[in-house]
DNA sequence: TAATAAAACTAACAATTGTTAGTTTACAAT
DNA sequence: ATTGTAAACTAACAATTGTTAGTTTTATTA
């Protein structure tokens, strides 16, 4: 089952596309046309249009999970586990924008296993973050304010970061890095 | 052109559609299950499917508008104005947390003069947000990081609220409001 | 050159889509 | 009781959907 140069191709396009108007407004012919074939040629390479978006979701959401682990295991103090946190996201974000737009927006229209699969990763996600924020609060290394919306502040900011992140901007990696590791641990309020 | 009793059961049930699955995916014949009728009877109220989407949409995005204006405009402090601000985010996401998901999701598939109507509101909404923010940095209210990332994070943390705040949990406004208001200005991490 | 494989094509399918036309039912007002 | 109206219904439409079958083109290899 490996992933020809043509079926990249399928999934970069759909990616881009899915991401201005969802999986479901998308169809095959819009996928087609954006490749200048026909429809019918797309199953050549691909199986179905469910396949392209398992294709698209799945394997980011693995290295979300995976890179996830191995902080949350580490002996990392607490601040430098959402530094790295928020540096996965970023990481994630600038190589791959579009792909992480549709697990974003389209996860709920996997089938089966697949959605089974992506929501229990998803879920254990959301609860290695927010172990590493109790654990912070625990240690002292964190105010002890609402852990639940400490957490959702950040994954929200993180999780769309694709949609106002912009390459051509003057705003490297590090600086974005920099800003919103300071902006959630010191505020931005003056003194 | 009044809205009916009926015609406001529709746009109810068809939000609460469009936040599980999106505009596109939610057929007539769904929305009429849902309502225990037949899809063709959905038309003795409503014109089209675009405009229970227009419906659904444009009020909220008018209210967001209009009450920014406002805030914009007073001779509040900036920490004041962010607070109003949030303030906004929570009354409306606790009033109608479905059309604000539909509003998040689907704007996309507005058209003609509804779509433009739309997207130079939010435009105008980011761009005033975007004024209190510098307002605050001139005025040394808040430090001076980078504008853009402060002016997402809070927008990104206050527009998807939706997804994760619980009518039931024991979090209520006043708390939230308090929270999100800690959490940005003062930051999380102690000392 | 001939043969093979990959990847495009045309044509069509069955199902589903939003929507319309025309009809029947339910019920309040005359 | 009769009328009028609001709101449901059945039946069907034209267009679009994902997908399949079978064929032709293109490119690589023997």
């Amino acid at each position: 089952m490996k992933i020809t140069d043509r079926k990249l191709e399928i999934i970069t396009i759909a990616a881009q596309l899915f991401k201005e108007k969802g999986y479901s407004a998308v169809t095959m012919r819009d996928i087609a046309q954006a490749m200048n074939i026909k429809a019918a040629s797309l199953y050549n390479h691909i199986k179905s249009k469910q396949e392209i978006l398992v294709l698209i979701i799945i394997e980011i959401a693995e290295e979300f999970t995976n890179v996830m682990n191995e902080i949350v295991n580490s002996n990392d103090l607490v601040l430098t586990k959402i530094e790295r946190v928020i540096q996965l996201h970023i990481d994630i974000t600038l190589r791959n924008a579009d792909a992480l737009a549709c697990l974003n927006n389209d996860w709920m229209h996997l089938t089966d296993d697949e959605l089974q699969y992506f929501v229990k990763m998803r879920t254990e996600y959301e609860a290695n973050f927010r172990k590493i924020i109790s654990e912070g609060v625990l240690a002292g290394e964190l105010k002890n304010c609402n852990q639940e919306v400490v957490v959702f502040s950040i994954l929200s900011t993180l999780r769309t970061m694709y949609l106002w992140y912009n390459k051509t901007k003057d705003l490297d990696a590090q600086t974005l890095q920099n800003t919103i590791a300071t902006v959630f641990l010191k505020g931005v309020a003056n003194k």
